[in-house]
DNA sequence: TTGTAGGCGTTATCAC
DNA sequence: GTGATAACGCCTACAA
């Protein structure tokens, strides 16, 4: 609105009567400096307004104080609460954050990738399963990075995510302990790492209670509402409906319970459902779902501070850690006695 | 990863053997350079694989060509169709779009003010309902902004939204087609400017059908499920039960439903409810919530436009956009015939 | 304790 | 058609 230009460190400099390298200084290391210099720096500063810039400053160091966050479904009912982890602790230690929506689209993702190589960003953290693609000249000059909530396919980077398996483990163990012996997996077993590691938790609990998985049972989804409820009818077709069902998330589970409610089935008399995120939607479903919740902030936190410490110590050290979920009971499992 | 700096404008020059300035034509405006110049600086381009420093771009022109967009809550489920309707339209015109994630809390929006004040973003979109605040010399030097889905509260900055009063109208009028007299309107505010439109909408249909409207049943709320619930509690323990609920948002609704069915009663055969926005999960609500559907990427879209048109004729003029929404039939309302 | 001056990578204004 | 060169706003040796 105003047309008058920001004030700039001359300004400064020039109502406090020094050099522009006092007034710099002033503000970096306020030891430096004279006590009344430095007060009359500051007031000068407090009457013209000024914020140094942060393009210029970044310029000149070859580094900024924001994080880049990139995701590629804003929308992803998971993404709020990690970022909100990512943002406290990044604000704690001075970093602001930035967030980059890529769609999955590689012409988006070269317009971060430039943003980063122009020093833009000290840090980034991808919520994407993936580098930005496409684009290899500049996607080797990344900054130092950490993989979020998805593993990063094929490549070094750190990551910091929930513990699938021991968490889908929990989930099936729990069906199991309500005495459910016919369990279906609705999910993607192949392509998605998390929901490959979701996968594995399920075999392990069935194995460990020696029961044999039963090949029929276990139907392909990629995990959206809409595969859930493919996923019934299909099972529907075959006559092969089991009397619980594990889904690899949540929105599959609410695919699930529509589509059996479609059928005419009484949830939770008929059939028991499980899911695995606990989104917000979770409780209001109808039962509300038994799921394994995402542990989100200390999935942000813990990605950030991880992401802290490789700014401070540029070492290669890739790590990741695992965060152990825990299951959230509410009313979408009862015991298999009832069933059918 | 690799070590390598990125290549600068003076790599590529030496390579090409011409000087910085004509690279810099080259890139900018190639038909002022020889063709077998450029050719030769494409090559060197190429090679380097030099990608031009957009803080160093931006400093010297005192221009960036990213958008910011500042959302107080990114979890909010109107907010990402929204922004890919702004993003596309960015994109084509040349803008890359950042976000910044306020929380509502001032602290944050100085971070972002900063980010602006130091030309890091070209123009501004507001999701928040207000201009990042409790700093007001900053805030005086916003690039050209304008404000989406909510109106920004008490300021001169152009808008695009929804057409609330028209939206509202067309549920009430609905709900009123349907046989209903008793509608109650949950999420009353005097705050929430939308809201209050809302709000307009319902009075201006029952005042068109004659109907003296009942102040026991407009309750209060701020448009969360838990409001919802709560209104129903409310209006259970006043024995002022309507025929119908109108709610101000969908999230509201969900609520209502949820309080209804906690009751015991049978949706929608005892009662009619109707929201506004049609979020995602709307559809796999039991029963399925009809409701006032947000253009969401129409009004991204036409709010880049705006923004769009305001960057290039820096005019200081305020227009308001207003978008007529749709109204989605589903099946939370019946006749009033078989009500009670 | 303070000031001078060079340079971060660009673009734009001059000359040639 | 091309090349020096001066900014943009800042930080930091190096001098004083």
């Amino acid at each position: 609105m105003s047309n008058a230009a920001p004030a700039t460190i001359e300004d400064v400099a020039r109502l406090a009567e020094v050099s522009i390298a006092t007034v710099s200084r002033a503000i970096h290391t306020p030891d430096k400096v004279a006590k009344s210099t430095r007060q009359r720096v500051n007031q000068a500063i407090a009457i013209t307004g000024y914020t140094t810039n942060a393009m210029a400053r970044s310029l000149r160091m070859g580094r900024s104080n924001m994080i880049l966050v990139l995701a590629p479904d804003i929308g992803d009912p998971n993404f709020s609460s990690i970022l909100i982890g990512i943002e406290n602790e990044a604000r704690a230690h001075g970093y602001g954050v930035l967030i980059g929506h890529t769609q999955n689209d590689p012409e988006r993702g070269l317009d971060y990738l430039k943003f980063l190589n122009s020093n833009q960003a000290a840090g980034l953290v991808l919520f994407t399963g993936h580098e930005p693609f496409g684009h290899q000249e500049l996607a080797q000059r990344l900054p130092p990075t950490v993989a979020v909530f998805e593993p990063v396919f094929g490549a070094k980077v750190s990551y910091v995510g929930v513990d699938d398996t021991a968490g889908a483990r929990k989930a099936a163990e729990y069906l199991l302990a309500s005495g459910h012996r016919s369990i279906a997996f609705i999910g993607d077993s192949k392509t998605k790492l998390g929901h490959v590691r979701r996968r594995k938790g399920y075999d392990l609990a069935l194995d460990a209670a020696r029961i044999t998985p039963d090949k029929r049972i276990v139907i392909d989804g990629e995990g959206s509402v809409e595969s859930g409820r493919l996923a019934v009818e299909q099972l529907f077709m075959r006559d092969t409906l089991p009397s619980a069902f594990m889904c690899v998330n949540d929105a599959t589970a609410v695919g699930v319970i529509n589509g059996l409610a479609a059928r005419g089935y009484d949830l939770p008399r008929d059939f028991s459902v499980i899911g695995f995120d606990d989104v917000a939607q979770a409780t209001y479903l109808n039962p509300p779902l038994t799921t394994v919740r995402q542990p989100r902030s200390a999935i942000g936190r813990q990605a950030m501070a991880l992401l802290l410490k490789q700014l401070a110590e540029p070492g290669e050290s890739v790590e990741e850690i695992l965060i152990m979920p825990d299951l959230i009971v509410r009313g979408s499992v009862t015991s298999a006695m009832r069933s059918r």
